[in-house]
DNA sequence: AGTAAGTTGCACACGGCTGTGCAAGTTATG
DNA sequence: CATAACTTGCACAGCCGTGTGCAACTTACT
């Protein structure tokens, strides 16, 4: 029957498939319970092949948040600093780099109905919050009265406050670099003086513009 | 015809009525794109009366929304402690005082496709929080270094953060009172010893039993 | 050039929900 | 008690989305 070799996939067919999953994550960034039509159309495809690719919408869907918590949880693999208050720091920017451009989406992915996709490729991420702020505790450089448990989901909501409230009002990239971590250092409990002079004596914190 | 006097509306009915707005606020906290069918059922009555009380389910929706904000905005009304930042704090503690038990509605509510029936209801409120805000830096007592509407908002998300970790875990009435205390005075840029010492110290912001 | 892979444009069944009409019942209230 | 107010149950139309089947077409690959 079929002898043994499968043939490989078409090119084009390869092409469909990725700019399905990109069209996904723009219109679901928009819209989270945009029709498939909707994406197919983004994509300039039919609603039709649409299911050429993907058994339905929920593996759809899935695939693009799989896809958008890795992307995150490799960028905060490589965040390496051995002060765990840079650390985390730096944890905020680069949730808010990677997902600035996808707000929305990301919002919805992190809270709304695509929450249960998500916690399995984030965990990694999560577990390295949580890592840095068990160290930041134990030095003494921050706050001690919540649980590291809880404090770590709240440093997590404080990057998100921010992703938040660029959907409000115009935030500029640089400026929402700067407000992500003054709003984690926030709620780790420093002094806003503190943090300002930590995120100024770093340059590992700086601004830079994409290369 | 109608001689005059519209004959007052019957006593069951308007139970009934009050009935479908609480259990809708019930239904729509743990899912809020349920069905009508859910609702009625939930006020023990059937989907078809709900068409007896109100045109249709936007309708119904944008009413329990309303209630809700009117009810936020008058316990914030009643604050006014002359320390801005002690009002903050007991914002923050009323927000939570008031919603805590239907924190899945209040959220959605907030954030999801509800969001515009709120934001008229809410302004007073928020007109609050953001004057609050001023006072308390020009005051001097909380950081200057993000402007103040962008504060008054992230304080904001500062307390919904709570509601939402207390979606996450068990989190006691009371432990949320205070965290959501200290997670608003950390985000005002208070360091984590001042925003306890600051709790501490004012009698107002102990926790009470409800009477 | 020939073949398989992929796409398209229908059509359809299906499910869930909304909103309405109407006849038959029940209940409050003067 | 009589009547208007209210609820119920059912039926129906409509909308919108999903997922599938199939024949015709275009495109990639060998």
């Amino acid at each position: 029957m079929t002898s043994s070799a499968s043939r490989p996939p078409r090119r084009d067919a390869v092409d469909n498939r990725a700019a399905l999953l990109v069209a996904a994550r723009v219109v679901f960034s928009r819209d989270p319970e945009a029709s498939l039509d909707a994406v197919a159309a983004e994509a300039g495809l039919t609603r039709r092949s649409v299911y050429g690719h993907f058994a339905n919408r929920d593996e759809l869907q899935r695939e693009v948040v799989g896809l958008g918590s890795r992307r995150i949880a490799d960028a905060l693999e490589a965040i390496t600093h051995p002060d765990p208050v840079v650390r985390l720091a730096l944890i905020g920017a680069g949730i808010w780099r990677e997902v600035e451009a996808f707000r929305m989406m990301a919002l919805t992915a992190l809270r709304g109905s695509l929450r249960s996709s998500t916690t399995a490729g984030l965990a990694p991420a999560r577990a390295r919050v949580l890592e840095a702020v068990n160290q930041a505790v134990a030095s003494g450089a921050v706050r001690d009265d919540i649980p590291v448990e809880r404090l770590a989901r709240l440093v997590e909501d404080a990057a998100l406050a921010v992703l938040e409230e660029s959907t409000r009002s115009e935030l500029s990239v640089r400026d929402g670099h700067r407000l992500v971590m003054l709003n984690v250092l926030g709620v780790l409990g420093l002094g806003w003086r503190d943090a300002g002079a930590l995120i100024d004596s770093h340059a590992e914190l700086a601004w830079k513009e994409l290369s």
